[in-house]
RNA sequence: GCCCCUGUGGCGGAAUUGGUAGACGCGACAGACUCAAAAUCUGUUUCUCGCAAGGGAGUGCCUGUUCGAGUCAGGCCAGGGGCACCA
């Protein structure tokens, strides 16, 4: 019996592909032009951290199983790979270990490159990409300006979120519960002069467009739907005693309006500022609550607490009626107008607030069952729907229609109007860090900030750095900065921060259409090659980057680089790779290669003895110690059995368990593939031997169940359905065992039918695929084979077993010509013996038949 | 609190979209080969009553629609995820 040895025939096969070129497809007309309809498939591309991971592995399996799929079902594919090069942790390794951030980032991607390709991935690495590379930064400070001369990008004085540990700003959708997202240290507010990407004047556009992206799980789509969170209203000027200027609220609810009790400002409302300037208790009031912060804890303890300003607004609609205006902690100045209307009746935070100060409750809707004489609201406010009441003109009115009238009544009095009101906030994208791509602005004291001239690009980060301190490397460096202003040529300097890398994330996938043009990209590359038929990756990014990406390329439509709306036409988003969890007694955390397992369940401690204690499982992290190396993996199972396994029993887009067990099975598997070919090697007809049209018997049955294989497996893989694909494969691995051909034609059938199963696994196992392929007698490389054609006409069965039901219960099954007349069908049916014995003598009501399924007896 | 998703054997999971529940794999058990082990091969494996032939129950729980429900509807329960002082 001949052993499969993975690791020769894996590096042979790799170096093959190699040598003939098959994935790398250059920069020619001939790429962009073919008569081969276009496929994108791409991953999202690893931050170069040191070692691949188990979550690469998935993430590279299916998106190589799907690019060679496509490959071979004819498809022009383009499947790249690259290096989300920029980021905190090289310049963490600089501080901690004194090397470069540009060393220990390059040394990382050359680690990881020759994982990746120990993987056999078909992957073009000629359009290999590095963020960090001056050839690929320098593009994207020619988008910054170019976003600037739009007006895409401006720069505004503004709260930020501080980060003290990582000495940086972060973008809203970096905060997590009030910490950093990396840091996880607890967010401080801070005054800066920042840039922004204006995402929000796509707030619209990003929301409607989800509704066009049918390829993308539903999942992802409401998430970013909720972050844009849009919602409509009205806006409403309340007059101010005493005052000229008006008091600006935003409302969902203007058909509550006639049971408001107050106005609420946020304590950076530019009013309180005012108020506060000339009271020092409403002062300390304000301070009080910027002090508070935006951690999780506080705003759970958070009281609902209020400075009384004196000031007081006329009610819109009540001529007689005024409203004190306080300074209330719980209202935001990021959102709408940063000041609002109480209605305590209908709004539980106006509630507790009107509780504590005594102010009015005035219930004016009026639930469907309700009594109006005696409809009180006590210590919940009442937010369903109902009927205007205590509203002058707009009692009797529903919700909606109050709505209406309310806002048409303000319009017409010039005291507001209908508005629509979104969560997002625009993107800033400034950070106080060396290892990222230079903001390529001067800021000169006369001429104010100008964006450095296109022929003064790149900005080239320096190298001679230090990180012996905290904060911003670049801002310290002793000459860096220094410059001249591009416009009156004065003394001037340089911006000293960097961009966000999900700046550097958010158009990769257009580079690679043209990696190494002088332009950030050539319009008739991406023109061809762009949206991405299929993206694929971790659904930790279904709101960050997926969502910076689509902004980024309906700004780069905008500017005149892309000619469409939507980067991903295709999104899937495959589950975490997750592993049991180890602890010693003590609590400690242990390696899986420090615990051996027991028979009866139980484990202990490889060195020491002592038990384990078995956690449950958990995605892999190197903090629970739960990693399993995918080197390791391969150097002793090799690609294929470590990608097969990714592949098996649990759905790409669940999360997965990664097991010793499952491992070794997927081992066996890839022998058994082996043995079957070898095995009946030496008795084969030569290649190409036709298998005779009049088959019979055992070898018909087989020809029945290759072919539907190949139907199935086609389809499966259409659908992302790896792991019922690779069932496929053992079902027809379990028809073939079994299978000892009577003849020639039994024999010639048994090539046909092992040259299917080796195509067939050829995106999956494409190594072991090529092996069988050679061993076979072929020549030329599998992986330039075109996908099995089926031929319909023996997918077909002849006989179809029918279940038969009495009352809705199976009783016997029959078997009957496919497409068998139904009173066929029911004549069997009710003949056989168990039928009989369940209808117990009585007579048939009711026959049902369902052709080729089921026949149900009613009695 | 609001929004969303998921509940099927010991485990991962199938189920032609309303038509034979448990494909396939893992694990377990039994047997063959072997001096023995590994590897391999052959069975069995939802639970339950029965020596058997056969029966009964069964897809988180309860109701309903239907000739027929894992699949559809309504109401619960449990687990997971997202957002969260958003006016």
């Amino acid at each position: 019996m001949s052993r499969y040895n993975a690791k020769e025939v894996e590096e042979k096969w790799q170096s093959r592909w190699d040598a003939a070129g098959c994935f790398s497809a250059r920069e020619d007309e001939a790429r962009e032009n073919g008569a081969r309809e276009k496929y994108y498939v791409l991953e999202m591309f690893p931050y170069p951290s040191g070692k691949i991971h188990m979550g690469h592995v998935r993430n590279y399996t299916i998106g190589d199983v799907v690019a060679r799929y496509k490959r071979a079902k004819g498809f022009n594919v383009l499947h790249p790979m690259g290096w989300d090069a920029f980021g905190l942790p090289a310049e963490n390794a600089a501080m901690e270990r004194g090397i470069h951030p540009a060393e220990w980032t390059y040394a990382n991607i050359a680690t990881m490159r020759a994982q990746l390709k120990l993987m056999g991935l078909a992957i073009d690495w000629d359009r290999e990409i590095a963020t960090c590379h001056p050839g690929y930064y320098a593009q994207q400070q020619k988008l910054f300006a170019a976003f600037m001369k739009a007006g895409i990008v401006y720069r505004k004085e503004s709260s930020v979120n501080w980060d003290p540990v990582d000495q940086t700003v972060l973008a809203n959708e970096q905060v997590i519960d009030g910490r950093g997202w990396r840091s996880n240290a607890l967010i401080e507010r801070r005054k800066l002069s920042q840039w922004f990407f204006r995402i929000t004047a796509f707030s619209d556009a990003l929301l409607e467009g989800l509704e066009g992206l049918d390829r993308w799980p539903e999942k992802v789509r409401l998430m970013q739907r909720n972050w844009i969170g849009r919602s409509e209203g009205a806006t409403i000027r309340f007059e101010i005693e005493g005052r000229e200027d008006r008091l600006t609220v935003f409302t969902t609810r203007p058909d509550t309006l006639f049971g408001a009790s107050f106005c609420a400002l946020s304590p950076n409302h530019p009013l309180a500022a005012e108020v506060a300037a000339g009271d020092p208790s409403a002062k300390t009031f304000i301070e009080e609550c910027n002090r508070l912060g935006t951690s999780e804890e506080a705003i759970e303890t958070a009281e609902k607490k209020g400075f009384d300003t004196g000031l007081r607004v006329r009610h819109p609609f009540l001529p007689d009626t005024s409203l004190p205006v306080y300074i209330a902690n719980f209202v935001l100045m990021e959102y709408g107008s940063g000041a609002i209307f109480g209605c305590p009746a209908h709004d539980q935070r106006d509630l507790d607030f009107a509780r504590k100060y005594a102010l009015p409750v005035v219930p004016v809707v009026l639930p469907a069952d309700a009594d109006p004489e005696n409809f009180v609201v006590g210590t919940e406010a009442y937010t369903g729907d109902g009927t205007a009441f205590n509203s002058g003109f707009l009692d009797g009115m529903g919700v909606e229609a109050a709505k209406r009238a309310a806002i048409d009544r303000l319009a017409a009095a010039g005291q507001g109007e209908s508005t629509i009101q979104y969560r997002l906030r625009d993107w800033g994208i400034s950070r106080q860090r060396y290892w990222g791509c230079p903001i390529p602005v001067i800021h000169c004291p006369t001429c104010g900030p100008v964006p450095v001239p296109e022929d003064q690009l790149p900005v080239v980060l320096p190298d001679d750095v230090t990180f012996d301190a905290p904060g911003n490397p670049l801002a310290r460096h002793p000459s860096w900065k220094q410059t001249t202003c591009p416009e009156c040529g004065g003394p001037a300097e340089r911006d000293t921060d960097t961009m966000d890398t999900f700046v550097d994330s958010s158009w990769y996938f257009a580079r690679f259409c043209s990696p190494r043009a002088e332009a950030p990209m050539d319009r008739k590359a991406v023109d061809y090659w762009l949206p991405v038929d299929q993206y694929i990756g971790g659904v930790e990014h279904a709101i960050l980057h997926l969502l910076y990406a689509r902004f980024f390329t309906r700004a780069l439509a905008e500017v005149g680089h892309v000619g469409l709306p939507e980067p991903f036409a295709g999104l899937f988003t495959q589950g975490m790779v997750c592993h049991e969890t180890y602890k010693d007694p003590d609590g400690k955390w242990l390696f899986p290669e420090e615990v051996e397992k027991l028979g009866d369940g139980s484990a202990r401690h490889l060195e020491t003895g002592q038990p384990v204690v078995l956690g449950r499982s958990e995605s892999m992290s190197k903090s629970k110690r739960n990693v399993v190396d995918p080197e390791a993996i391969i150097g002793t199972y090799g690609a294929d059995t470590a990608r097969w396994f990714m592949l098996s029993d649990s759905p790409p887009e669940r999360d997965m368990e990664w097991t010793d067990a499952g491992v070794e099975g997927a081992w066996r598997f890839t022998q058994r593939l082996w043995r079957l070919l070898t095995d009946n090697l030496d008795s084969l007809p030569p290649k190409g031997t036709a298998v005779p049209g009049d088959l019979g018997g055992a070898a018909l049955d087989l020809r029945r169940a290759v072919h539907k294989t190949v139907q199935a497996f086609g389809d499966d893989l259409e659908k992302f359905r790896f792991n019922r694909a690779v069932a496929r494969i053992h079902e027809v691995a379990n028809t073939l065992g079994g299978f000892k051909p009577a003849d020639e034609a039994g024999r010639a059938m048994l090539r046909e039918s092992l040259e299917l199963v080796v195509r067939l696994i050829g995106p999956m196992m494409p190594h072991l695929a090529e092996e069988m392929w050679q061993s076979l007698g072929h020549e030329g490389l599998l992986a330039n084979e075109a996908w099995p054609q089926v031929d319909g006409a023996l997918t077909a069965d002849e006989q179809v077993t029918l279940a038969v039901q009495v009352n809705g219960k199976k009783r016997a099954t029959v078997s009957l010509p496919m497409d068998a007349p139904e009173d066929v069908a029911q004549e069997m049916a009710l003949a056989d013996p168990a039928v009989l014995r369940a209808m117990d003598g009585k007579a048939a009501r009711k026959v049902i038949v369902v052709k080729n399924r089921i026949v149900n007896v009613v009695v």
